[in-house]
DNA sequence: ATCAAATCGCGAACGACGTTTGCAGTTTAC
DNA sequence: GTAAACTGCAAACGTCGTTCGCGATTTGAT
């Protein structure tokens, strides 16, 4: 009965606590982090689905079931890649100033990875994968709020809104905007056609990401409940 | 040399102007509408992972070859989905008082789409996929949003960025919360950990959408240039 | 009326994918 | 010294999206 080992089985722990390896057999020729590494390196040149584990095995040197002997799952790669990814967002800026500049400011280093690693928009928001960088940064984040009076779920919460409207401006940058119009009649949409034929008015906003995020921020965080409506 | 159909060969148009079928052979026994239906239903009870060609065909009662008849992708399958689904934002209410209440009316109208149809959440952001119904919902927002005088990209923007928006509020209301702390050490996060075993402040926002929804638009389309700081 | 072109359903096949398994060889714990 | 644990590897399994070839059916043009 071999293979009890930590990596594989049908009920194992998350691979955050799985240890990389035993202490007997041969020492390993390749490593989580090698794995992850190339795995990354296919990901930012070619995109997510480049990331096969055939070609990170290839990318490797090794036969795409090797792989399993380091992780237990695609998905367990994908977590590692994420939190790989997520390191990058250090060293964290002292939070001398408000904290309301502070978080912008990690804002714009989200969208700066987000910019770096565009896959991350696709693996980002599954749940699992919180990894120890992930909490790493959450924690720096609360850290940072900590002078806001409100519930620490609030604060939770308005960290992950930060992200996820990092990640739209993230989406937005990445070229998606490319929409085609190939193929469909635009006489159907007249207000489309009338906006877009109309002279342009003023100038869209400057610095559009930094305003967004400090009207968000401060909507979730500081504002006084309205009155009735 | 057959199969020179409209839903085969390598250069082919985009799925909304290629007609359903030609006026040549036997009557088809299934339609583009049933297909979509049945992959609906199919994502809707099950989960877009559920939706294979295989499966959907089954659900047809026939072979997944079959279905190239009628699509020539699984792509072109999601594409139809997303735009079937959107078509469930009709009737769009009549823009009468203003237009920032009727478009956080149209927010929360895309909530509960997203509510109905969880799948959207993994398909609506692919650039492909934009069909005639989302196209008519744009139009619409554009038509909401006559009275403000901005240009028509600041607008577009505005629009792009309020489903984003939506489509977060929707992830986290899809029950992605359940956070696994399994397997990491707390101890690592002192800041997280103080912060939760804080007694909470005043509780979360009720109306949190709303707010949102507001201070975003707001702030996207009104707000006047800040000074320089 | 005739015939070729186009389209139909269908089942088998192809290539790629994630993953499992079995095996021969290697290292360590007891 | 021996057994357990671990290594790399190649082959295989099942699923997936997609393509292909077939005989049968309907249409448009002659």
């Amino acid at each position: 009965m071999s293979d009890t080992a930590a990596n594989s089985g049908p009920d194992r722990q998350p691979i955050w606590s799985r240890p990389e390896r035993g202490s007997r057999g041969p020492a390993p020729t390749h490593s989580r982090d090698a794995i992850v590494g190339a795995a990354i390196a296919l990901a930012d040149a070619e995109g997510l689905a480049a990331v096969s584990m055939r070609a990170v095995a290839a990318a490797l040197g090794t036969g795409a079931g090797s792989l399993y002997r380091y992780l237990s799952s695609r998905d367990d790669l994908l977590d590692l890649m994420t939190d790989r990814a997520v390191r990058e967002l250090r060293p964290y800026p002292q939070a001398e100033g408000d904290w309301l500049d502070t978080m912008v400011l990690l804002g714009r280093r989200q969208l700066a990875l987000f910019g770096a690693h565009p896959w991350l928009l696709d693996v980002f928001h599954r749940p699992s994968g919180i990894g120890p960088e992930t909490l790493a940064w959450f924690d720096n984040c609360i850290r940072v709020l900590e002078p806001v009076r409100c519930s620490a779920v609030a604060k939770f919460e308005a960290i992950a809104m930060m992200t996820g409207v990092v990640s739209l401006f993230a989406r937005r940058e990445a070229g998606a905007g490319a929409f085609s119009f190939a193929g469909v009649d635009l006489a159907a949409y007249p207000h489309l056609v009338a906006a877009f034929s109309r002279p342009s008015g003023p100038a869209p906003r400057a610095d559009l990401v930094e305003r967004t995020l400090r009207g968000l921020l401060t909507g979730l965080l500081l504002a006084e409940p309205t009155e009735a409506g």
